[in-house]
DNA sequence: ATTGTCTTGAGACGGCTTATCAATTTCAAT
DNA sequence: ATTGAAATTGATAAGCCGTCTCAAGACAAT
């Protein structure tokens, strides 16, 4: 077991590459550390941020292993605009948002409620629920007027 | 006013058209009728549906007009996997998704106390809703297995 | 250290969407 | 109805994002 405030998540890689025949790289661990930092990136993002102390990192191996978090259950890929954003699950404090057509102001709100009815209707279908996505579009009271 | 069944889409686009000095064509019309008879659609779909009565209508000539669309509310784009979705926005409000991230399978739903509880949130901030976007992203029972 | 397998980096490649541009169409003003 | 400026179209080139290819290198078990 792996001890420090990652544990948890470098376990669960370990855990997916002994299950798989993949072995560990310094490339990964770079990226999994860098990652676990992040609430939310995207593989081009995280290219410019590790070129700086590591030049030579290809972007395909980026890609390769944001993917592979997502196969170990580390990260969620979400496509959101053109790209793609790569989402640490154990970030909790999820909130949705609340976003103004008039002037563009965005609140962020969290209601246990909606969340807890979300399950039931996934439910309802047979989903398991990974993550999602809820976006409110109206005037605020100022624009109203 | 345009009457009939889509007179209000109808109305939409030609009151934005107006307000942007851009012109009504026999391919806006002829997109936007095979337009709101969907759910929701890409643009590549709508292409080859369209191809059979109209051969000659050009591919970026339906992503201009959806695009058209989404700027006068008609539509909204929606982006899952490598493809966009366009979705009818005047089915919005009463059919949210389920997004299976496993084999891309999406179920429509409509949950009345999910709305109810979006408009206390909204009022507690002082919103008044104009549109959402929900979508919960997961697994379905098939690809869970 | 040797061996077999997996991974990497660099660039080629492919799918989706937008930009380009000459020809055509729209539409308001004659 | 005709005109003419401005917008639109279709065909295709170009662009972007993400994946694939493959030779060279790294890892792990012996």
């Amino acid at each position: 077991m792996a001890s420090g405030k990652y544990a948890k998540e470098i376990d669960a890689l370990k855990d997916h590459l002994a299950k798989h025949q993949l072995k560990l790289t310094r490339q990964r661990e770079l990226i999994l550390s860098a990652f676990l930092r992040q609430e939310h990136i995207t593989a081009e993002a995280m290219y410019h941020q590790l070129a700086k102390t590591d030049p030579h990192l290809g972007l395909a191996t980026i890609y390769r292993t944001l993917n592979l978090f997502c196969d170990a259950g580390i990260a969620q890929a979400r496509h959101f605009g053109s790209q793609t954003q790569y989402d640490n699950v154990s970030h909790k404090g999820h909130h949705d948002h609340l976003i103004c057509t008039g002037c563009g102001k965005i609140v962020e709100f969290e209601n246990c409620e909606i969340e807890q009815l979300q399950e039931e209707v996934a439910h309802h279908n047979g989903f398991t629920i990974q993550t999602h996505r809820l976006e409110l579009y109206g005037l605020c009271s100022r624009c109203r007027h």
